[in-house]
DNA sequence: GGCTATTAGTGTACAATGTACGCAGTACGA
DNA sequence: TCGTACTGCGTACATTGTACACTAATAGCC
């Protein structure tokens, strides 16, 4: 049951950093006994969809062979994504690119939600594997960073679905086991690895959007000029409003200062980014 | 109509910065000219989308008085979902929280996107107005990432829809104008202020998606326990997996190493990233 | 004041979607 | 061989967004 929270006055002047605002939370000790303990205490459902995407589904003995794997759904349900955007993909509509009626996917996922987490995991693939011999931290997060953003571009849909919070499966972690060893030759403490992680991969999602914007937009078949427009005319209302005098000078800003592509601009905050790391690894392990 | 893309090849290793991958576009000259006159040819339904969010509606003449007015709706739209979630707003629910029936909102709204734009807008609301004196475009900036961040913990349903792709309205882009103003002060120029407000702005709403989880779990009325059990035990089946062993020690680092909440974690990745735009202030200015 | 154009809200209808339920057939194990 | 467990299917239903036509109200014009 959902409980009421106060309505909708606007949220206003927010104080500054040491205030402790929304969101801020005690952060539990985990450590291994803590998380098997408290896993007994999860919601069914969730710790059902975790399971689906974990446990190799053992198949019965007894009773017909079925005709379709999990993966096959996967599958069939990614290739519909890709093609036609993530409201393309319908029960129905991935049945019958198997031949199935659509109840027959329910002997493989329990609901939709289930297939929407198997289909991010698959999705999102396995980052790039390390190199050999290995390269220094910075070179390796830049990789890393730009191989997370050409999945996100490659498949926009990913970000349509709430792909933080929802289970998470083995190719999940497997990038965050990758960007972590990455930053283990760093010498940081293995919090302030997590720590890194989290401002690494935060930067990634979200400076990816207006790249996923536009993938989205080319998939659905609008033409990047097309895009570009509106995008353009949309933020170009700032220009002329007395509201919006100095964000209407960037919108305005000679086109040969600006950078020539999106990926450029992306790897141009990551450096700012990994700067301001480099920084601190080289104050703290001096 | 979409064009089918090529099938689904899991993403495999992709090239480091150098190479034009997915999402990597030549950026047009966005003139004020160049941008009124693509505007012409943007997609109907979008700039009708968009000049609903800015042309205020100058009521008609003729016929009866209208019941509502737009903002009602709006209102009575994030009322629901600032109690229930977003899948609470439907053309219905909102229509009855009014007292009307649900084809009475399409006299304000041509449909449900439309509505979505206008809630979007709303909700975000205004950001921190700046402070008088100025202060120094660190401390200006950490007021506003956190503020931005508190709006979004607090509405979580903000960030189920494609905010960053859809229409803008006025109050979006006075956040935009807020750390434009602030990012002024830097003496870069125009172009590298917008850059620099991507790099903060992408941060700021990547690294949020932990703590809007959180919010979204307790809206519905998930504790606070039972969520970072779930959490745990989803990242914790890295634990004595072999695949994931640096990882794993990332999960089992001593809690008393690792920041004691979720906007303190938020506020230490903000120093870092603004570490490394400050650099770049300096190597610029110097 | 009456006519008329215009608009607000309603009622009905419909297509799409997720999914509960029960049935029919199938294949293994006792 | 028979029962059991399982697969796939047909049907049914609630929910949702929205098209369309209708009624009623309002203001300007004669």
């Amino acid at each position: 049951m959902a409980r009421k929270k106060k309505p909708n006055d606007l949220p206003a002047r927010t104080g500054p950093a040491k205030k402790s605002s929304g969101g801020g939370s005690p952060k539990p000790p985990l450590t291994h006994d803590d998380i098997m303990q408290a896993a007994v205490r999860v919601d069914p459902e969730l710790r059902r969809r975790s399971e689906l995407l974990w446990d190799d589904r053992t198949l019965p003995t007894r009773g017909p062979k079925p005709g379709l794997t999990p993966d096959d759904v996967v599958n069939a349900a990614i290739q519909l994504a890709d093609a036609d955007g993530l409201a393309a993909v319908t029960m129905h509509a991935v049945a019958a690119a198997l031949g199935f009626t659509t109840m027959a996917l329910y002997r493989y996922f329990p609901n939709k939600e289930a297939l929407y987490d198997a289909i991010v995991d698959a999705g999102i693939g396995r980052p790039p594997s390390l190199p050999a011999p290995r390269e220094d931290w910075r070179t390796e997060v830049t990789t890393w960073a730009h191989a997370k953003r050409a999945v996100l571009c490659a498949r926009p849909w990913l970000a349509e679905l709430p792909f933080v919070a929802a289970p998470h499966g083995p190719n999940w972690l497997s990038w965050l086991e990758a960007i972590t060893d990455s930053l283990s030759t760093t010498g940081l403490g293995a919090a302030e690895i997590g720590q890194m992680l989290s401002v690494i991969d935060g930067y990634t999602r979200g400076a990816s959007d207006t790249a996923i914007s536009l993938a989205r937009a080319r998939a659905r078949g609008t033409s990047e000029a097309e895009w570009a427009a509106a995008v353009g005319a949309d933020l170009g209302r700032a220009i002329g409003d007395p509201r919006f005098p100095k964000f209407a000078g960037i919108i305005t800003a000679p086109s040969d200062e600006r950078p020539r592509t999106l990926e450029e601009s992306f790897d141009f905050g990551l450096q700012r980014v990994l700067d301001g790391i480099e920084i601190y690894v080289r104050s703290v392990t001096a």
